[in-house]
DNA sequence: TATGTGAGTTCAGATTTCGAACTTACGTTC
DNA sequence: GAACGTAAGTTCGAAATCTGAACTCACATA
């Protein structure tokens, strides 16, 4: 399999992945979500070479993750802000936070400190259930194929 | 900055990155997750080349993620199991999950349905703040460097 | 004896990624 | 008004990574 077929594939992680898995990608967009939103200051912030910042963001913007905007005119200059389906990644960024916290925190704790303004205590994620609530663990979770996979497995004709 | 230093960085998303942010090391990790433990077995299923398979096994063994443990001797045969440290990956995986099926799944909803032992409804997964218990938005979340990013001097830079 | 399997390793060639320099179009300072 | 700075890229040769295909080793099965 290629990196580009990555998006065909009966899969969410694979769908997801093929947007936003690439290397650097998800470096890009902890930085949106931090409020970073112009080109030099991806650049200056990652080191990497200013061609793949370029490439990634026009990836972004082209699966509406970001939108390129116009902050002026003359000379134009551009910003990149999360769309509605760019904020959606946020879960993917903090699950990602909380374990790096957890296993690779210093003696001092975590390296960013975050607050949760509804109500005003520093926080971690948790992950539940949206049926029941509860805490969702790997062990918890039982996974079969859906109708599209089901299709794909199994052709009426070939 | 060099993917290899990612690890160094006083930011949990470019550590956890350094670990699991590789091209297709997250593909397999969701194999892991559905129970695919044999190195013959996450080679077909995502079709890549063997020697990054190996290569990238040998990574996350090496990382504490995945354990090698020899399941038959003469001929020696290996299989991959997640660690403790591995599980807490599920929530990355999850959200991961979370977000392609919803802005990816099809017209006959998400390819692959995912059922709650515990309460046994078909469900998918939110996340809430550890103090409160509300879900967490975007928006809601306010970060600030802890002791170890100040330490460093490192000023979040726009 | 011949064939199959699991778990890799090796290697030449294709692809991707990189750093560094260059570009364009303006604003600012001396 | 010349020099310098800055934002947002583009270009290009070199370096790193990835690929497919073949090879290995140790055993099992027909």
């Amino acid at each position: 399999m290629k990196w580009e077929d990555l998006a065909k594939e009966p899969c969410s992680v694979a769908r997801t992945l093929a947007v936003v898995g690439d290397r650097w990608t998800l470096m890009i967009l902890r930085d949106c979500f931090l409020g970073v939103r112009r080109f030099e200051a991806f650049q200056a912030r990652l080191g990497i070479s200013r061609s793949i910042v370029a490439e990634r963001l026009n990836q972004l913007v082209a699966e509406g993750v970001l939108e390129r905007r116009t902050y002026q005119e003359r000379p134009v200059r551009q910003e990149y802000r999360l769309t509605p389906k760019g904020l959606d990644l946020h879960p993917v960024i903090m699950a990602i936070v909380e374990w790096g916290d957890r296993h690779y925190a210093g003696p001092d704790g975590p390296p960013i400190l975050r607050r949760h303004k509804a109500c005003g205590c520093d926080f971690h994620t948790v992950q539940v259930c949206s049926e029941c609530g509860e805490p969702v663990s790997a062990h918890d979770v039982e996974a079969r194929p859906g109708p599209e996979a089901i299709a794909r497995a199994a052709p009426i004709s070939r």
